[in-house]
DNA sequence: CATTGCATGTCGTCG
DNA sequence: CGACGACGTGCAATG
């Protein structure tokens, strides 16, 4: 990894087209040839930058280009798309290169795969007498998160997301009119199950017949065995 | 902007829990006291972050801590979240802090924001005999992007999008049978716009009876006002 | 290899 | 400030 702290310009161009004008700003050149311009400060998406694979080609400027104070022009290149950065060089700042080495990776804990499971533990948040057919139930157009047997012989077909929107409705629809043709699961109801639901998508769900079930996932994780618990 | 290339260990708790074990990494701890946690290679996104605004908090470490080669302790929280970071440094490599001033910000071009101007500005690319209603037609589910008059007296809803697929296909559909809803408008025919469209999307789109316009932004371009242009 | 669905998504815009 | 859609979305799992 090589960091250098530089004034520069850029130019991208490849889905569309984004300039940066002069300014002193943070470059980071990764070992497999990705680039990163950050600022100081926002978030963490980098002003520009590009993904690898790619290639950095350092040049002299022109005879313009030096004229205006650039001293490097760096090219950087995908190696499969068309997309292009252009690093014009004015005056470096600060400039270190060494190798970081293995990185053992991120371990992660509590997204949606969580969420499903502690709610196919706990199915009486989506209502009473209910049992857990099986969780991810195949479809042909995909799996069903959590299917359902209610005590009265029909089925319940469960979309489980961290935050519901309309998307998710329209995937539920689908789940739930295909599984009522088939005579030994319908009539089937659909639950949009979530820790949150946008007020589109419940008004949505609820003119399509689908009823709507907010989740609290810490509250869920309290009831939870805890030697279950990654960390 | 401080620069600090260390091995640490990193533990995020907020939306999920997260762990990174031992190893070398760049620290990048920013004036307004976020902080992106990077390793050699991947895409724009660190491996851990916190967003402004927030504190980082350093301290010794505790006498177990530092018996496994913890030298410092850095917790940084978040001003408005319960989101936490705890950084454990074990070996500086690098340490390099200075202002970089002020960011002049990224100048864009070819969104579809921008596409969906062209279009507006040239229906005829849609059909023969259409006058604009107006851009971002506003209904109870969102906004249609193109509404307009044909000569026979119907309505046209134009969804412009950059690629087409899927999610496209159903946006459309349901303005569509929304504003068939509404005498004033019907009957409405629905056509989808785009750059590009997805093999998928185009035949959706098609069995439900909504026509496809492919779209050539550059050709747009070429038709357009020059003096308009950004750059 | 294409498709699908998630993300600590982030970011702008509009009410 | 919240809701909502677009994003150079990126990314992994999956058929």
């Amino acid at each position: 990894m090589r960091l250098v702290v530089a004034e520069c310009a850029v130019d991208y161009s490849g889905r569309l087209s984004a300039h940066l004008d002069l300014a002193k700003r943070l470059l980071v050149l990764n070992a497999d040839g990705s680039v990163l311009i950050h600022s100081d400060g926002g978030s963490y998406k980098p002003l520009n930058w590009m993904n690898p694979p790619c290639k950095v080609q350092v040049s002299q400027p022109g005879e313009e280009d030096a004229a205006r104070g650039v001293q490097e022009v760096w090219q950087v290149t995908q190696a499969k798309t068309a997309d292009r950065l252009r690093i014009e060089i004015h005056r470096i700042v600060h400039d270190w290169n060494e190798e970081l080495g293995q990185e053992p990776g991120l371990v992660k804990d509590g997204v949606e795969a969580h969420l499903q499971e502690l709610l196919a533990q706990q199915v009486e948040l989506i209502g009473p007498d209910l049992r857990l057919i099986r969780r991810e139930y195949a479809t042909a157009i995909g799996p069903v998160d959590l299917l359902l047997r209610a005590a009265d012989g029909g089925t319940v077909a469960v979309e489980v997301k961290r935050r519901a929107e309309i998307d998710g409705v329209e995937q539920l629809t689908r789940y739930v009119e295909l599984l009522n043709r088939d005579p030994l699961l319908s009539p089937v109801r659909g639950v949009l199950a979530a820790q949150a639901i946008r007020p589109q998508a419940r008004v949505l769900a609820e003119d399509r017949g689908l009823d709507c079930v907010v989740l609290d996932y810490d509250s869920m994780r309290g009831m939870e065995d805890p030697t279950a618990r990654l960390f």
